[in-house]
DNA sequence: TATTCATATGAACAAACATACATATGAATA
DNA sequence: TATTCATATGTATGTTTGTTCATATGAATA
């Protein structure tokens, strides 16, 4: 039977899915891009994009899960951040490809 | 409120989350793995991942509306490839994301 | 310690999805 | 044209998923 779900993938290719899975929602993408520009937290993470608080915390724990972001305290509020440079690298990589001019 | 489902993105982010969640299935992402090693007709790759044809079929509809896949016609069967080498890029970067080592 | 502020978490629900089964399409050949 | 082979597609179904609402946690301050 097949694997589905965001679960500990143990294959490479099972490990990829989840990675793709991930980054594959809307509001997942936008915290993303969001933090592509620095540091922020849940509160203004959930009014840049317009959604509520509760929605934007359960996404950020499936992008924690994930290893996509990093999180750091300040004081009571908790600060979000891209987890590494592949993260980066795939979502410029991303942005280039659904920009390019479709050839052939 | 939110776009879901695998639908025409009209801005970047859409087109961007659009494709990882193409990418971001296990099924999808095998065929692709598969397609990484050449052109493949829909039997071959449904042997090759021990799914049913239809299974296949469907989810190759999936991946050529995406265009991450092209098909050509040899006779009566139909040939599968990747689309573009941005779309080679991607995996063997998402390939080379899921074996790193975290350093932290 | 009690309160407050910021975030996390649990449960529930509607929407979306992947697969199976049955059947249709469509190209090649008899 | 009738048949066959390879693939595509429609429908149904169980599962997964994203959001909301309500509530819990947990750090800082009074």
């Amino acid at each position: 039977m097949q694997k589905r779900g965001i679960d500990i993938g143990t294959s490479a290719v099972d490990r990829m899915s989840v990675f793709f899975k991930v980054m594959g929602d809307n509001t997942r993408l936008r915290i993303l891009m969001a933090l592509m520009d620095g540091k922020l937290c849940v509160m203004h993470i959930s009014e840049r994009l317009g959604m509520s608080q509760s929605a934007i915390s359960h996404q950020l724990a499936v992008l924690r899960q994930a290893d996509l972001v990093r999180m750091t305290r300040r004081g009571k509020t908790a600060v979000y951040s891209i987890s590494d440079e592949h993260v980066r690298l795939m979502l410029d990589m991303a942005m280039l490809h659904v920009n390019e001019e479709k050839v052939l």
